[in-house]
DNA sequence: TCTTTTAGTTAGTTTGAACTAACTATATCA
DNA sequence: TGATATAGTTAGTTCAAACTAACTAAAAGA
């Protein structure tokens, strides 16, 4: 299974969540993205059976170390992404939605050298 | 008719196409963004019916200001980009690439900061 | 205990945007 | 002239990812 920006979007979630209340179920992350029930039970269906989550039986929800790398790279973005327009100059609220869209559209290299460009730029600062 | 990436990239395509060779058919856009014939003829047919664009007796396509307005939008946020990604050091190729899908997801307001933050840089070389 | 709430699933629908197969119509060329 | 090439269209398919309606199963409360 070819992971497509949606499952990103879960995967992200389900770590987001994990850090903001501890256990995770799908209901949690139907009312966090606002989805209807079914559509996460069938996206975390396709996660369970391509490997990255594993559920319990309560329904309680697990990043795989595959669905965990991914999970973290997404977020790593997002809260870069986020962090840079903010620095621009951005709505802090505009900034959360449009680095929402370009984790999941950006390059690996184009990633890093935005990051090498913020890593630099503050040592200038300092 | 709600414009989505698609539509915007066909838009975009068109006015890349009359400025490099004049004037444009479907299959020139086709064969410009590996699309099959039928996927274009479709995206014109809705392009047409929204009034985005016109299509003579001989297929030639013609922007109408609605749909050339939206074409230099992004073409705009594609230049951006893609200039900013190159100033940072990333491949130009893979600039274009992703230049060309971060350019349908962007906020006007991030966008615009970010002109500004290259303008501000441009001023500061000097 | 019986009813209601909560969580999850199944089945089927919708939408956008690509695709192939197969057609028409025009133009070019041997 | 007749065969072939080019451009465009029609019809129907596929896929991802959302949706609603309606179901089951378990938990909680009157």
């Amino acid at each position: 299974m070819k992971i497509h920006a949606s499952a990103e979007d879960y995967l992200e979630t389900i770590l987001v969540l994990s850090n903001r209340i501890g256990m995770v179920r799908s209901i949690d992350i139907a009312n966090e993205l606002s989805y209807s029930k079914p559509s996460v039970s069938i996206a975390m269906k396709n996660l369970r059976e391509s490997g990255y989550i594993t559920v319990d039986a309560n329904g309680y929800i697990t990043l795989e170390p595959s669905g965990l790398a991914i999970a973290e790279k997404i977020y790593e973005r997002h809260t870069l992404f986020s962090t840079w327009l903010t620095n621009l100059g951005v709505d802090p609220k505009i900034a959360q939605e449009d680095a929402c869209r370009i984790e999941h559209v950006i390059s690996e290299q184009s990633f890093d050298a935005l990051k090498q460009h913020m890593i630099d730029k503050k040592g200038l600062e300092k």
